[in-house]
DNA sequence: TTGTAGGCGTTATCAG
DNA sequence: CTGATAACGCCTACAA
């Protein structure tokens, strides 16, 4: 029928190299060796069952003794599916996305896909050409932090429909897009606890709210808490700073120096809380008993500390794991029935307490 | 010439979908909207500078108009280059490695390449089939973490003439291929700053030295220093564990119950380091004055603890983006002449001083 | 169950 | 500088 099987397998050899002289293994050498069909091959390779046996083993051997491996680039241009997705963190330093990272590696490799790790410094505009880059490299699907987008990632996205899901928040008005914890309420949470404990004068020492759904979502959480006992937070007892210990420390000696002093300060993450704490200690003051000091992010020194940590924990883990679970599934068409919210959990240490008496 | 020209092309329509009905764009179609032909386009891309300006700038137009975005494994799979890179560390949320993931990435973004990210949880198996499914999905090179590998690691690498750096090591007998510190030197100094304090009684608090080289050499490194001067850790006074704060705690607490007691202490990892002395300051050990310890990889906490922490720096970034780079010019063909020893620096705080006098 | 051959979207060669 | 077209290596619809 068709008129094409016409001259170029007849190897004129003008191409940028010819068939004949390629050395590199292929299907079709493995098929050769086997005597069987480059086809059969490919379905031995996938699906092993829909071969007969003598064939699998003849081309299992063939397979063996050239070294062959498959050539990703060549499936995924005929598939359409790369097996592989992308993952972009604000920062990849940070405990609970270090965490992350772990656990959607080792999830996808089980599921039998390959992660793209990049990172956007908490700048909507690197993300978007994280993204793009991503997308360009044709990745299945893509896991975000946050809920916050540059508008035109998630219409790149969308219009390539490419399935993604955001991490490290939940939003019930999303449902089956978001993985984590309600950051708003967690610390709504929180602030309930020492509200409870009788503490009326609350500090913040947080990272920056900008392009930080997060972070904004648990400093508004707290805020929210608050105003529901008539409470706020005085303006020079919220702080801004960024995310290291040296910062934290910084921050709270200057909290210190305020007149009245708050007796409840509330850390947004981990550095910023471990870096409160030291400096308490080394200003000689006693927790709980001068001043509650909690954390965000149950890292292990959290419980190590001199005090232990009073501290939100977030499983980064299972936040990263049920990601890619739920992509996959996605990509795959499967139902999938895992809850989503990473419920937040308050872990009650040493570090507070009921506010002085005096105060 | 050619007699090929003949059917295929005049859509006979019977593939699994006829090239009329794909609807998804493609160069083909960019070239079609821009009047020009595929070779053009591709070209544009490329090489601008050889297109003539009002080609390019039709062709510009096209692209934005259609929102065309290159394929890349189409791209791979015709240039046997997919822009990629593979890296595998033992652990993901270690100070260290996860400095140099970020350092990597980033330095690997600026180049134009893509990091894909795995973890072979200290075991060369898994650091072997991780190595597999990145040659399977085409990486240009990969970057690992010590010396010691799977033999079928370096065998594939080798066949596939796909190169790869060693990270976290530093072998002046493998010039060019790895990237890092010294380990047994740093150890080395690290024992004669102790040595030269007046100790004589050391123990060490590691890591498992299973698969990890980096870790046995600075054993070694330890080892060496004190023999060079006659000495040597007591059995009883090498313990082994896992990485965690946790285990750091416990095993300074049995350090110190043996008799006679160490005076100076050798941490083999962050975690470990952090333990010990915090351990040490829940006994109310008083630091250096009842014992010294000191760490290994200087992360931030170690100049917070209340004492701070003598420790070994280890430029986990500096590695990373050096790495990177090494392996990129490797690709490209490029010289390369940055130094790649990190020469570990021992960075003296508190927690290391004179022994004991009753000692 | 197995073989045949076209097509996936780009690049690059070669001829104008 | 531009156009035509053969690979690139694999998958899969279709035929046998």
């Amino acid at each position: 029928m068709r008129q094409s099987r016409s001259g170029p397998k007849t190897d004129t050899s003008q191409g940028r190299a010819a068939a004949s002289d390629r050395r590199s293994v292929g299907l079709r050498e493995v098929a050769r060796v086997a005597g069987v069909s480059t086809a059969t091959v490919s379905r031995a390779m996938n699906n092993p069952e829909i071969v007969s046996a003598d064939l699998r083993a003849r081309i299992d051997a063939a397979v063996q003794q050239l070294g062959w491996v498959p050539d990703g680039a060549a499936r995924a241009l005929s598939t359409r599916r790369s097996q592989t997705i992308g993952a972009v963190f604000p920062a990849l330093s940070i405990g609970e996305f270090a965490r992350a990272t772990h656990a959607i590696q080792s999830e996808l490799a089980r599921l039998g896909y390959t992660l793209l790790l990049a990172c956007s410094e908490y700048d909507p505009a690197q993300e978007l050409s994280q993204v793009r880059k991503f997308v360009e490299r044709g990745v299945d699907g893509l896991i975000l932090v946050g809920q916050a987008h540059h508008p035109d990632t998630e219409r790149l996205l969308h219009q390539r429909k490419i399935p993604y899901v955001n991490t490290f928040v939940y939003d019930r008005s999303q449902p089956g897009t978001c993985v984590g914890p309600d950051n708003h309420r967690a610390l709504q949470m929180m602030t309930d606890h020492l509200a409870d404990l009788g503490h009326v004068r609350f500090a913040a020492i947080a990272q920056s709210t900008l392009n930080n759904d997060r972070a904004g979502a648990r400093l508004e959480g707290m805020r929210h808490a608050l105003a529901l006992r008539g409470l706020a937070a005085r303006p020079q007892h919220v702080l801004i700073g960024k995310w290291t210990i040296g910062e934290g420390r910084a921050l709270f000696r200057k909290l210190m120096q305020t007149d009245p002093r708050p007796t409840a300060i509330i850390c947004g993450n981990a550095h910023l809380t471990v870096g409160a704490v030291l400096e308490a200690l080394a200003m000689g003051l006693r927790l709980p008993d001068d001043v509650s000091i909690v954390g965000y992010d149950d890292i292990e020194v959290m419980s190590h500390l001199p005090v232990p940590v009073t501290t939100v924990r977030v499983p980064g883990d299972r936040i990263g794991a049920t990601a890619a679970r739920l992509l996959v599934s996605r990509l795959e068409n499967k139902p999938f029935s895992e809850p989503l919210e990473a419920e937040a959990e308050i872990v009650i240490r040493s570090s507070s307490g009921p506010p002085p008496k005096d105060s």
